[in-house]
DNA sequence: GTAATCGTCAACTGAATGGTTGAATATGCC
DNA sequence: GGCATATTCAACCATTCAGTTGACGATTAC
């Protein structure tokens, strides 16, 4: 339990992590498509998706030679939980969550 | 705000850390109070409260010669916010949150 | 004043993390 | 078969992190 949410903050603590979840959020993605905005290499990436996918934020199917990256948002669950115990937060605005999301995705990609 | 969220989820990565917030959801405490469950130093543990400190999830106020430490649940608002995002997740129920805590501080503090 | 208490600092260690590059392994295409 | 594409592996590097111990600066108590 403990082993989970730490792998789980461990992994949202790092902000290429954190934009590769809010780009699956639209859709599921191959790992090269995740890559492609990012500077870093691909081998880089694919290590990020793998500490994701270890903290069972993403799932990966493999079909042909392609690997394809799904959002997993059921294991956000435990976190929020833990975290919503230390004080209770007026429900959710998406339309400031969609807005902050794109600003947070700004910040960590280079523009093409 | 991305550098907000690196620091926080990181602070929150960490079971002592997350213990010991835990306890502050109690009470405000003395440094050496905070430390008085674990087995590790208490210069250890003065790192830790900095770390929970640097990320804004408590407040330390030196009155003589002892430091109160003081739970700021607000700054897991931005954190909160973004994992919601990805999942609309019912309710939280307190009373399973409370047994959660339990175990978790069981898990993670040797008893005396 | 002297001694005990509270907390941090400094220096060190071992382990983990994020990044790189180049080779290796599949798989698909022609 | 032969070549291109998709992804990971292996080895390495620099940095960060959690922990220790011992010394140190404050503050309180006697």
């Amino acid at each position: 339990m403990a082993h989970t949410l730490d792998i789980i903050f461990a992994a949202l603590s790092d902000p290429t992590r954190r934009a590769i979840l809010s780009m699956l959020l639209e859709d599921d993605m191959a790992v090269t498509d995740v890559a492609a905005p990012f500077t870093t290499s691909l081998a880089a990436i694919s290590k990020h998706l793998q500490v994701l996918a270890d903290a069972g934020l993403i799932s990966q199917e493999k079909r042909g030679r392609v690997k394809w990256c799904k959002l997993e948002p059921d294991a956000l669950r435990a976190a929020t939980v833990w975290m919503q115990g230390f004080g209770q937060f007026e429900p959710v605005n998406l339309d400031a969550f969609e807005r902050f999301l794109e600003s947070e995705l700004n910040d960590t990609i280079q523009a093409p």
